[in-house]
DNA sequence: ATTGAGACCTGTCGGC
DNA sequence: TGCCGACAGGTCTCAA
């Protein structure tokens, strides 16, 4: 379930019954996600009231009255849940709100991440001090993209699954916004830039991109409409390719031992590899 | 310093 | 029907 977009409206579902409100109980139902959970941490929950609910990459934080923050990454299959049924499995974590809402934390696989941090030192926190930037923030565009592709030999698809690159973005969008850019999953990370680092049409073309993926996804996420998403290429193995007037059919491929769907025809490699690009300074 | 492989854990789905 | 392997939207660590 969860990269950006499904993180962004988990957050957006949980801000109006957590924001604002105390955590009256906790319930811890297991020691253990991912890691252990932080020491006495239903302890230092209790009684703290939410000052506001963000997200950074895949992660929620919960900035507390105690000055601290609650971090939450749902791994690769947490969900919440508000409502009043009874626990039932692999559902580890309960907090009863001051608002009234019950809010339980699901995760079968259990990749899930809890955690607190002093606030203050919150940007020290590791998955979070080498994040990248914001795909949706006003700083991300298509010569940050460059910037954070440069001299990446890496595939440009597993570069984009980096969070040190871009923040959020998963196995779906990664695929997704590549095939709506019309570039190859398999051209390196730093053919988008020139030797200095400087932006090619490419990366403005795959940063836009991003941005229209998560936004879209976003908006689908939200709509009351639970209805399955539809990608463009993931998981569309053998199926014609939904860029306009392109022919081609979408394949698969394994890249880092993740899958990739890309259509052969309209992402062919732009560019083999070495565009002399004339004299370029650092 | 990068990069790839393996590990973590559980559920589901397709094939035999 | 039932078993078994392959695979799943994410990180983290380790070794080359």
């Amino acid at each position: 379930m969860p990269e950006l977009p499904e993180v962004e409206a988990a957050r957006r579902e949980l801000e109006p019954v957590m924001h604002g409100a105390r955590f009256e109980r906790v319930l811890v139902r297991r020691p253990d996600l991912r890691r252990p959970f932080p020491r006495r941490f239903a302890a230092r929950l209790s009684g703290r009231t939410v000052r506001a609910l963000t997200r950074r990459g895949k992660y929620l934080l919960a900035d507390l009255s105690s000055d601290e923050t609650l971090l939450m990454h749902l791994g690769m299959s947490g969900s919440f849940r508000l409502d009043h049924s009874d626990p039932g499995p692999h559902d580890h974590v309960v907090f009863e709100m001051s608002s009234g809402t019950v809010v339980t934390f699901n995760d079968p696989r259990r990749f899930g991440v809890m955690d607190l941090v002093a606030t203050l030192r919150l940007d020290a926190y590791p998955a979070l001090r080498s994040m990248g930037l914001e795909p949706l923030g006003d700083d991300f565009d298509g010569a940050a993209l460059a910037r954070a592709c440069a001299r990446r030999r890496t595939p440009i698809k597993v570069a984009l699954l980096d969070q040190r690159v871009v923040a959020g973005v998963g196995n779906i969008y990664a695929s997704e916004a590549l095939n709506l850019a019309g570039l190859s999953p398999r051209q390196r990370a730093s053919s988008i830039a020139t030797p200095g680092g400087a932006p090619k049409p490419a990366a403005y073309r795959l940063a836009a991109a991003i941005k229209r993926v998560l936004r879209s996804a976003i908006a689908r996420q939200t709509a009351a409409t639970y209805r399955q998403s539809r990608f463009r290429v993931y998981d569309r193995e053998g199926e014609p390719c939904p860029t306009r007037g392109c022919a081609g059919t979408i394949v698969r491929l394994d890249q880092a031992g993740r899958s990739t769907f890309y259509c052969p025809v309209c992402q062919r490699a732009q560019t083999s590899i070495a565009v002399p690009t004339p004299r370029s300074r650092r």
